[in-house]
RNA sequence: GGGAGCAUAGCUCAGCUGGUUUAGAGCAUCUGCCUUACAAGCAGAGGGUCCGCGGUUCGAACCCGUGUGCUCCCA
């Protein structure tokens, strides 16, 4: 077979990827091996692959690789949740495009486009995560809004309501005026807007003259203020707090409260408080426990709504229907009228704007579904205490600090959302704004008629909530539900799969994600969801800043995957990838991928040309059965590295350790010193073992770089299976002896080639070797490859120094190197020189410690021995260079 | 405002229990090589105030305190 240049990465990738699903290696069924489980953090279905997607599910893939490899029952879930927010987006925006206004379509017309969407778009991410190799079971795909997914999100609230877990209660959430929205804050674009900022000023009730003047950008909610607050420690308004103002126009008395929240800088220090109608004072409200008075509705126009008991003057009814942009101009005219305006001043500032309609965001009071996370924690403490005692162990561990940190301080959580795009809340409401909990409309009915003794019909029938549930709140079941563990408790494949074993997920969603899978399988099985939780950091450009479509800095995935192939790309990015860390990524790893697989295809290409020359060749299998022995060795010793590494997640690091055996041990070492001369067969045994040796990395790096592993695996010979399922060699001991010896060869070979190079004697000319040692026995097994290495045509042992040579030295061994060539005497003693000089000067710290008599008095005898063996190899050192030295004259 | 983390070579990072031959790797840089698998390569080399200051200790990159700078999370 004719074999190509470099590796073709595009055709072996669509080739054996094919190959692998036809073998159905990436399905799983429960059976007696022990399960290695995956969930995928499902990705938004609007999502394309990006270099975060691109870390997360390399490292899965090879978590899960390495398992199958390893002979447990692997099993990879893939899916996508709906991304109610994101997906509901995409839809309008395909409706817009169309023509349509979301306004225009009834909830199940909207619904029907956008599972049309969904449908077409919806799987994009998934296929192109085979592109990048991952061995996911295809046939277990899930999705948040499969029929029992849906059932059991819904099951799950009903059952939480039941328990006393879900209430309805009042929070500011982002209303966009123009949309009839509520908005995540993910949605709002803040935006530098150019307004105005009101003097205002709000005279003393009980008559004192003067009053407090605050600076508001907006007047038009003056008439829902509840009260002016001051810093503390802001000396002009100390003797205020605990009076009493009137708010101008509506004539309403308020107090003057102190709050280390007010900035005394910013305006004039006194902050007027509307909380129906600002994050901020409402917070400060809830602190102080303020009425939150709503004065706007929900298009922004004022609503005497809530001022009726108040008696509001005929101003203020007058105002009502204003447009809220209209009404602050009329407000700020009469308040100037009433005397009251101190100035205007011209202000820039960051104004929240929504994403879809570009309507200015107001922050509004509304009826929301929560969870109470006191009480469910309280019932569930395992959540926290499992994580602390490392039942479900954090990798990086430091995080435990913010997941307790968080837990501690939890708040209730807002479970609702007003989209349509999810699972509808199954409340139902009367006219009166009565309501039940119940899955369907029937037993909404019944439940309404037992609860209130009466048929809906007579308070104008039932009608179900509008709002959807947050997509956390159906995704926070996945480890359980994809194996429908919720909608059919107790099957087979629940109770094989879970709890899986290892999430890989990032940092960022440890809140919304990964504590509330935990929390739920703690109140849905009474178990952990996963042993082990990897966080991968955040994927940053090279100058570190986050990739994101604004700044258009994330590269094209597929297109690099293309040029480079998924292997190099799989490479590049987790080389690039310290444990836990942030990532900075750079095209230049994916080079040195490249670069791998190159070299990866060369070694085969040079093991290859010796398949047809294979001979029984003594000569040769004794000059390579050391090199036979000691990489051997070196497997093994590597093997034992690799399992440390990869059970402490320390993936990048279990990379660079297979990249440098492949790259340094195997081809700069091994494959040199077996190599037959030119044209020369080789032993077939040498051979046979370098086949072995090659099939034994390919396995290592396998999970790595799935594709040109298999490919080469095939290449090297014929093959009745295949790597993806291959299992491993099992790990032996190394052999530490032969391990050290070559060390000494390794050592020895770069020396004297530096030692050549320095004396400028090119790696042609060829030179006699003689060798001043105590032990001649250790040299013996490796003089052959010694020889070859460093193009010494012979060998000698010596007892004295050769006159007429170079010299360099190891410990104490010498080594005279007899060339052709003139030897620059200066060079060789500058050299030596400088070696001395550093030596002395660590003789000198080891005499130092050796000296301290506390030293030798307090620490341990083991440590106090080195320094010993230190100082001595020092002075053996020292005393061959000075021989040298003298030796050269 | 509250919390967490980080700072080691030009860059990205290891350095685990304080003592591993006066600090290591990869990439980048420099020098010499189109040597017979690989120039996407080979053989070599240079490069450090372990952020500053103070402390604990016989001994600190590592432990403690403090300052500075950066990053993230929550509000």
């Amino acid at each position: 077979m004719e074999l190509s240049k470099n590796f073709d990465h595009q055709q072996a990738e669509a080739k054996w990827y094919q190959h692998w699903l036809n073998k159905q290696y990436f399905h799983s069924t429960p059976d007696h091996r022990e399960p290695y489980t995956i969930v995928i953090p499902p990705p938004n279905v609007t999502g394309v692959l990006h270099m975060g997607h691109c870390l997360n599910n390399t490292i899965q893939d090879i978590l899960i690789r390495r398992a199958r490899m390893q002979g447990k029952n692997a099993c990879w879930v893939p899916g996508t949740d709906h991304a109610s927010i994101a997906t509901e987006a995409k839809v309008v925006g395909m409706l817009r495009e169309r023509g349509i206004a979301k306004s225009s379509l009834s909830r199940d017309e909207f619904l029907k486009y956008a599972w049309e969407w969904k449908e077409k778009y919806g799987g994009i991410i998934l296929q192109q995560l085979k592109k990048l190799g991952c061995s996911l079971d295809w046939d277990r795909t899930s999705f948040t809004m499969d029929p029992d997914y849906y059932q059991s999100v819904i099951k799950v609230f009903i059952d939480l309501y039941n328990k006393g877990l879900i209430y309805r209660g009042k929070r500011m959430v982002n209303w966009d005026p123009v949309g009839l929205t509520a908005l995540s804050d993910e949605e709002v674009i803040f935006k530098e807007i150019d307004s105005k900022l009101y003097y205002v000023t709000y005279p003393f009730a009980d008559g004192t003259p003067g009053g407090i003047t605050v600076a508001t950008t907006r007047p038009e909610t003056i008439l829902g203020d509840v009260a002016i607050c001051v810093n503390p420690t802001d000396e002009r308004y100390t003797a205020f707090v605990g009076k009493e103002v009137i708010v101008p126009i509506i004539n309403r008395r308020i107090p003057i409260i102190a709050d280390e929240y007010v900035d005394a800088e910013f305006g004039t220090g006194a902050l007027k408080i509307t909380p129906a109608h600002d994050k901020n004072d409402n917070m400060l409200g809830l602190k102080h426990q303020l009425k939150a008075i709503d004065t706007l509705d929900a298009s922004g126009k004022f609503t005497t709504a809530e001022l009726m008991e108040e008696n509001p003057s005929a101003q203020v009814q007058a105002y009502n229907g204003m447009d809220r942009f209209e009404l602050r101009k009329k407000i700020a005219q009469d308040i100037a009228a009433l005397g009251q305006l101190v100035k205007e001043e011209d202000y820039r500032g960051q104004v929240g704007t929504s994403e879809r309609t570009g309507a200015i965001i107001e922050s509004k009071l509304s009826l929301q579904w929560f969870i109470n996370m006191t009480a469910f924690m309280e019932k569930n403490p395992q959540v926290l205490e499992d994580v602390l005692n490392d039942t479900i162990q954090f990798h990086p561990e430091k995080l435990k600090n913010t997941y307790r940190h968080w837990l501690s301080n939890i708040k209730d959580w807002c479970i609702s959302r007003q989209l349509w795009w999810g699972q509808r809340i199954p409340a139902w409401y009367d006219a009166d704004g009565n309501f039940v909990v119940a899955a369907t409309a029937e037993e909404a009915e019944s439940a309404y008629q037992s609860q209130f003794g009466r048929s809906s019909s007579e308070s104008g029938g039932l009608s179900q909530d509008e709002d959807v549930l947050d997509t956390w709140f159906s995704s926070w079941l996945w480890p359980m539900e994809v194996f429908k563990g919720i909608s059919n408790p107790g099957n087979a494949d629940a109770k094989y799969y879970y709890p899986s074993t290892t999430l890989v997920t990032g940092q960022d969603i440890i809140f919304f994600w990964v504590a509330r899978m935990i929390m739920a399988g703690y109140e849905y099985e009474g178990k952990r969801p996963f042993k082990d939780v990897y966080f991968t950091g955040m994927v940053r450009d090279k100058q570190g800043r986050k990739m994101s479509k604004q700044l258009g800095n994330s590269p094209d995935l597929l297109g690099l995957i293309d040029k480079y192939g998924a292997d190099a790309v799989r490479f590049g990015i987790l080389i690039a990838s310290p444990a836990g860390n942030d990532l900075l990524f750079d095209e230049s790893s994916l080079e040195q991928g490249r670069n791998f697989n190159n070299k990866l295809w060369n070694a085969m290409k040079l093991v290859k040309m010796w398949e047809g020359r294979q001979a029984d060749n003594a000569a040769q299998l004794a000059d390579s059965q050391f090199a036979v022995d000691w990489f051997g060795a070196r497997l093994q010793q590597v093997r034992q590295e690799l399992d440390g590494l990869m059970s402490q997640f320390r993936l990048s690091e279990a990379l660079k350790t297979v990249y440098s055996l492949i790259w340094d041990d195997f081809c700069s070492w091994y494959l040199e010193w077996v190599k037959p001369g030119f044209e020369q067969p080789i032993s077939a045994e040498v051979y046979n073992k370098t086949v072995q040796y090659f099939d034994e990395l390919l396995e290592l790096l396998h999970p790595f770089m799935p594709f040109i592993t298999e490919e080469l695996y095939h290449n090297l010979a014929q093959r009745t299976d295949d790597l993806c399922t291959h299992l491993w060699s099992p790990a032996g001991t190394p052999n530490a002896a032969l391990l050290q010896q070559g060390e000494l060869l390794k050592q020895v070979i770069s020396t004297l080639r530096e030692a050549r190079v320095k004396n400028n004697i090119k790696p042609k000319d060829p030179i006699k070797l003689h060798i001043q040692t105590a032990v001649q026995s250790n040299y013996e097994s490796i003089a052959s490859v010694l020889k070859k290495q460093v193009n010494a045509t012979d060998l000698f042992y010596t007892q004295e120094a050769v006159a007429n040579t170079v010299v360099v030295a190891i410990e104490s061994e010498k080594f005279f190197i007899e060339s052709e060539r003139e030897i620059d005497t200066a060079a060789l003693k500058a050299e030596l020189l400088k070696d001395l000089a550093y030596q002395q000067g660590f003789l000198d710290t080891v005499m130092k410690k050796l000296g301290n008599e506390r030293f030798v008095a307090n620490a341990k005898p083991e440590v106090v021995a080195i320094e010993q063996k230190k100082k001595a190899d020092a002075e053996a050192r020292i005393k061959t260079i000075e021989e040298s030295l003298a030796a050269l004259g």
